[in-house]
DNA sequence: ACTCCTTTTCGACTGTCGGTCGGTTTTATT
DNA sequence: AATAAAACCGACCGACAGTCGAAAAGGAGT
């Protein structure tokens, strides 16, 4: 009862270090159970398909990622803060760049919009509590709030996706159209620029 | 000379036929020479490879986006209108339902992608110029244009993807979040209203 | 210890696919 | 006719996801 458990999380962590660092599609199910030391039969005990195995992993994943946006959400911060920490939290990191990276290259399309959508989904209630409270104190002012907050979990998954580096502008109009669109006083967003990586360390 | 361009452009056109209704991922290289009834080494006498392949068939699907566009660009419509209507051309059209379907299924993200990419490098400039001629008419009231251009392209292209019916309220949003980046008065999008099919015929 | 059943493990095998290669035929040139 | 270049051929290859029948391993009951 407790054995197959085991097995299955190790395979698990096993297959989502190699996905991260490799690549999802350059990663073969032959090397995931040479590097577990197990057999073909024995994966596909586990999982069903290579792709199902994939699904796993990213709930693994997102786990942790709505355990980092639900803490910010009971920090002490301002409304606007909190909405900028989520994105930000979901954004890539300093130090898991390298998973950044991973994700963005072509081969990894499937994982990345798998990631994307289902991340989507688990964020855009979260944060929109967080906006809500903003129109509760005055700091916004919309209606249709989920939908605004779709639209820029959108905009920032796009725009600062890794590959195409963003430029000032970018960033300028970023916060301009988020305050817009939840209807806040210009300047409220404005501290993102203190946040965002000094521009494109250019070379 | 002339024979090879013409077995060229044949394959193209056999091979987007079968990458819009089966999917990229979906035909294989042996079903493409199959229905051209040539040889494997003929095909890659033409092609370095199948994604190699897919960069020209895009790139004609593209020409005839840019044909679209431009012709929008110079017909007599408002800059509003000019500015929808552009991106309605390269939105998934009602008689186009399949290929639309198609280049949104799971296995065809990385043709999808491609496309998205290479098409909004395409559009952002003659969007633009629309939308200069927007300022200048004191329709609009923005700076760094470009940028404000794509990322109503990036929320039209996700919102209004196909897979996601979009509701009134996502609607509504979209039409103000464009008026607001634009700096356009309230109401001067408002006819989209009319142009997108009459909520999701719900069944 | 032995049977019986379930859970777990094994690895050879299959079919598909993208791509290669050496060689042949066709076409244009002189 | 000779020759070079362009176009074409299909058997073959390695990589890959996934299958399957059978063999261990692990109890539970006797």
């Amino acid at each position: 009862m407790k054995k197959g458990e085991r097995r299955k999380r190790d395979l698990l962590q096993i297959a989502y270090g190699m996905f991260v660092s490799r690549g999802y599609e350059n990663t073969s199910v032959d090397e995931i159970i040479e590097a577990a030391g197990i057999a073909k039969g024995t994966y596909y005990y586990y999982f069903q398909s290579k792709e199902q195995m994939l699904e796993e992993v990213i709930g693994m994943m997102l786990e942790a990622e709505a355990r980092k946006a639900e803490a910010v959400l009971q920090a002490d911060l301002s409304v606007p803060e909190k909405i900028v920490g989520i994105i930000a939290s979901i954004q890539p990191e300093q130090q898991e760049r390298t998973i950044d990276e991973a994700l963005h290259r072509p081969e990894n399309l499937l994982m990345h919009d798998k990631i994307r959508k289902r991340l989507f989904d688990l964020i855009v209630p979260i944060l929109s509590r967080a906006a809500e409270d903003g129109v509760r104190e005055g700091l916004f002012d919309c209606d249709h709030i989920p939908e605004r907050i779709r639209m820029i979990l959108i905009l920032s998954s796009d725009l600062f996706d890794g590959h195409n580096p963003y430029t000032p502008a970018v960033i300028d109009v970023f916060i301009d159209a988020t305050e817009k669109v939840l209807g806040a006083k210009p300047g409220t967003m404005g501290f993102i620029h203190g946040l965002v990586r000094p521009a494109q360390d250019v070379q």
